[in-house]
DNA sequence: CTATTATTCAATGGTATTATTGAATTATAG
DNA sequence: CTATAATTCAATAATACCATTGAATAATAG
């Protein structure tokens, strides 16, 4: 019984139709809860210990440990043990740009998206935002000051060529550590993430011109957009693409 | 009870980071099932009615119902009146991206796919196959003949400019109707398809020299390549990108 | 209006996921 | 070797999802 002109039976064909749709599923699968989603963006920061995230995403240890599994048999994260701890960290950069897609496709087809962000990010609207490739081309004229405001620890695990770290926490007591007169830009983990929003109140309040960057470090990175790793606060860019 | 400098507490910002990682989770759960990745994999070939994208997929009515009813929940498909019958389509070129994006991060990442597919699809290996860019710059040199194999009805949603139209089924008792001495490439649906596969097969025992586009249709349309809507076999290519 | 076709809705068991708990590993420190 | 810390595993009950069935709705034809 065929019905196609070549050595494969529909049968057959259905079977591989369904295994194959059957492997696509289980990284959906994977994708398909709010706390893995919410480890994912985390992970993109850089890797973290089963601890760190499950504090990061206000999961439980086991339950945390648990997703991370899951994501780890979907083959999404990776996992190497150092000592007593165990450190997660994203497959791959396609990886990154599949949770990418899947932002972009939700805020754009989700209006209940837009909606949780306006009455919580409602200050956003009156604040400047400045997008990646005029950020790229005022830190080429050295023309502003770039603002790392997320924790030390992300800071150093990668951040923009150029960028100064100082997290959110120390911003109001280290203000005079900023070069007086020149404009701010602030960026942090992404574009849902605050604490970018709440530097350039900070900085408005104490007089400084500041704006934010529209997206986070792991996009920008993501995009093959000049980043540097290490301590230094580094005026000597180094290049490394994803 | 603040941490941060800003008004906002962190309650606040966990109940804000919960509901806006629902909402992504509402699209990720709708990638969670083999059956919807299918009817999406169905629609990404243009819009079909609910009794087509069952048959399709083989499911019975009710459920594909059902699961496009999932699928249009978060927004991942849109539907349409006509008649009696309702017709679905993807929501937006973005959801085919997202679609993509998790193939190719799940062909990446799983071994299983390779698997599945080498196992089933081992008779590629020894063909020749042929990348867009390729197939793009022969068909501007007019060095070829390019097939669509799928059924006329794709063809007509829309096809790769210049294609000629030679539904699988039909190959066989047409062959007379394909320009003589010219190389062919065959496509079909997409890279896990083996409508292109069979033909190219067809073709090559009839002593005709086929290969097969590495993609399908739907791939080629969005990356903005030259593509043909309705029934014109086409020698005057339009341009649409996605 | 009635019959027919296409689709959706609602209810049903069956199955799979989920968060929690507590025990079991794995590695380090003493 | 013992104690401790970090993580994973196993068992559990609550919940959510799934495919099927049969009834309900929408649109068309007669």
């Amino acid at each position: 019984m065929r019905t196609s002109p070549s050595g494969t039976t529909d049968l057959e064909k259905r079977e591989f139709k369904d295994r194959l749709y059957a492997e696509f599923a289980r990284v959906g699968r994977a994708l398909a809860s709010p706390h893995r989603l919410e480890l994912l963006d985390v992970l993109a920061q850089g890797e973290r210990s089963v601890e760190e995230l499950a504090s990061e995403a206000a999961l439980s240890i086991a339950n945390a440990s648990q997703h991370l599994r899951a994501l780890h048999q979907a083959h999404l994260v990776e996992m190497r043990r150092e000592g007593s701890r165990v450190y997660y960290r994203l497959g791959s950069p396609e990886v990154f740009a599949l949770w990418q897609s899947l932002q972009s496709t939700a805020e754009a087809r989700l209006a209940e998206i837009d909606r949780v962000t306006t009455t919580f990010l409602s200050r956003r609207e009156e604040m400047e935002a400045v997008g990646p490739e005029e950020l790229r081309r005022r830190l080429e004229d050295d023309d502003i000051t770039v603002l790392d405001v997320r924790p030390a620890l992300e800071y150093r695990q990668g951040h923009i060529a150029g960028a100064i770290s100082l997290p959110l926490e120390e911003l109001e007591t280290r203000l005079a550590e900023l070069p007086p007169g020149r404009q701010i830009v602030a960026y942090c983990r992404g574009p849902y993430c605050v604490y970018a929003d709440e530097a350039v109140e900070t900085l408005s309040r104490h007089g400084r011109s500041a704006s934010r960057l529209v997206i986070g470090y792991p996009d920008w990175a993501a995009s093959g957009l000049p980043i540097a790793v290490g301590v230094g606060g580094g005026s000597s860019p180094s290049r490394s693409g994803a």
